[in-house]
DNA sequence: TTGTATGCGTTATCAT
DNA sequence: ATGATAACGCATACAA
């Protein structure tokens, strides 16, 4: 059923139908507009949105693109991002427009979806540093808003938080709670979130004067095993009596990990998450985490999306969301 | 950059570059092709999918169709249905295919979406009662693979696990470590996911003589915080030795409200999953759970799309798979 | 208020 | 081996 059938049902121009259908009122008289729309309801016309995006250069496509986890089949290994994305399709899908997932290895695989169909924009979850931002950037005309990229790039639009303030957050309150030897789990590769993670890590050392030892490091990728295999580790080197990290499910690990050690969680080790998932507040014991509000995330890069594609401009191209510590159950004072 | 402006820089007609971008080479010389080639490299001309779709009457997408959760913001509330749709998406991508996900709460939503693109197939996971699976395939000529629909429709694609065995396992097993008192949380609406998962428990406790008493039955959403409430409510009664779920998540729910009304688990209450989501592995006690492979799932209802979509009909309208109990550690044996 | 012509970018068909 | 024409379904611009 197009729109020519249409128009031949009701006897009128495809034009007169199609001003119809986008409620161009002031163009067909009453009588036309009810007769029209009679005869599309009784033939279940839709409109086919191919054409009409080859025709608008528009295709109420946005595209959510996300990090695709080496070695995992899956997108949402982690939580943290499916969440993301649910609220993103929520929030698009209320806007009228459409979403395109979209995992991506390279920058050139990325550049050919993001300019194969007229997508309207793109929500880019963690470009990892393989994606060069600015690169991206210059090959493509599409708006993209950034979520948790550390590369930084002049008029790049993005979404953070305040990771400095996280760790910081997190390593002053475990040494409130007495502890001076406390691990640090992170991903190694250089690039800036770990390197803002890690200068709160090691500036609140610091200030307490304590000194960081090379061996309260431990690189984690941001899973489940990763998690695991430091528990054990730690665990076993009996060194350290806290360790914080910087997702929830690397923590969710460790305390696996060193309980199958003997390790009694906080009582032999205190562990800080990092997100503060809704597992968080129902693993065993319940995680103190640096919360971040995810879903207030995933709003905003819509907002700051829409703020450019509707050329409003009102926001600013940045926008740093705060954190806090969220006290529970996985820490244990040692004073 | 359309395969027009390629034409003219390369001194040909539209056709051949679009033969040449269709590797239809029996259609054009050698020369012609690297010459083309060439120029398309130097002018990163990537083809426009709306147009091509247009002419083809298809898209290469796949619509992926996720219940929208009441009361929720995000789709992914549940960590099964995320790690599907990350299935489904590396599945697709790596044939070629887009994924568009998309959430619905009617039927005429559902109609609408899938009739507005030339969506090639679509996978839709648990179709809510709402959503009247018949309806839908009278009222969409796209083939659609249901996962987890309980809507029992003659011809209809399906991926489904053994809802029956599950529970039947999950009960038999309670009973040989001694328990009686065995309570059963899951959705009370009726559709025939619970009808089978509560006739395994039923018939599982018939075998053994055991008398089904209503107060056993607790009824839940798919939720932490349906099991939370479960969990407070049985560990108040002190009437139940041990509970069966369906659903990890809630099993997980259920140890945390239990805990928070001093119960132990598994000392005071068993408790069995459903699912054997990655986290089960990880909670605190590790979940004993009715194994489902929901990779496999999602990569059979790829399998069974496509075997559609190319007309190959090998597969079988109906495919159920196996499920297995997963022994852990929130069982205690009584005896 | 309604209709006509044209173009969006691609591909199938049929000539040459 | 290559090219001309039409078609996919819709919407913009303009004419009547």
């Amino acid at each position: 059923m197009t729109i020519k059938e249409i128009a031949q049902l009701a006897g009128v121009s495809r034009m007169t139908v199609s001003n119809v259908i986008n409620k161009k009122y002031s163009k067909v008289s009453k009588t036309t507009i009810e007769k029209v729309n009679a005869i599309i309801k009784e033939n279940n016309y839709i409109p086919n949105l191919s054409a009409r995006n080859l025709s608008a250069q528009s295709s109420k496509i946005i595209a959510i693109i996300v990090p695709l986890v080496y070695g995992n089949d899956s997108l949402f290994s982690d939580p943290y991002t499916a969440q993301i994305v649910g609220i993103l399709e929520n929030n698009l899908r209320n806007k009228g427009y459409f979403a395109m997932i979209r995992s991506v290895k390279a920058l050139s695989d990325t550049v050919t979806f993001l300019n194969s169909w007229n997508i309207d924009g793109a929500i880019f979850i963690f470009p990892k540093p393989e994606i060069n931002v600015n690169q991206l950037l210059k090959q493509v005309s599409t708006e993209i808003v950034f979520i948790d990229s550390y590369q930084e790039v002049e008029n790049s639009l993005s979404i953070n938080i305040d990771d400095y303030k996280g760790t910081y957050l997190a390593t002053k309150y475990l040494i409130e709670k007495g502890h001076t030897k406390i691990g640090f789990a992170a991903p190694k590769r250089s690039n800036n979130l770990m390197e803002l993670r890690y200068r709160g890590y090691e500036d609140a050392l610091k200030q307490s004067k304590i000194n960081f030892d090379s061996s309260f490091f431990f690189d984690s990728d941001i899973s489940l095993l990763s998690g695991i295999k430091i528990g054990e580790k730690i665990a076993k080197q009996k060194k350290l009596t806290a360790v914080i990290t910087t997702a929830d499910v690397v923590a969710i690990g460790i305390i696996d990990g060193a309980r199958s050690e003997k390790c009694r969680i906080p009582d032999d080790l205190s562990v800080i998450g990092f997100d503060n998932l809704t597992i968080a507040n129902y693993c065993y014991p319940k995680l103190t985490t640096v919360n971040q509000d995810i879903n207030k995330k995933a709003e905003l890069a819509i907002s700051l999306l829409f703020d450019r594609i509707e050329k409003k401009n009102e926001l600013p191209n940045k926008i740093k969301l705060d954190v806090s510590l969220i006290e529970r159950e996985s820490v244990k004072p040692l004073n």
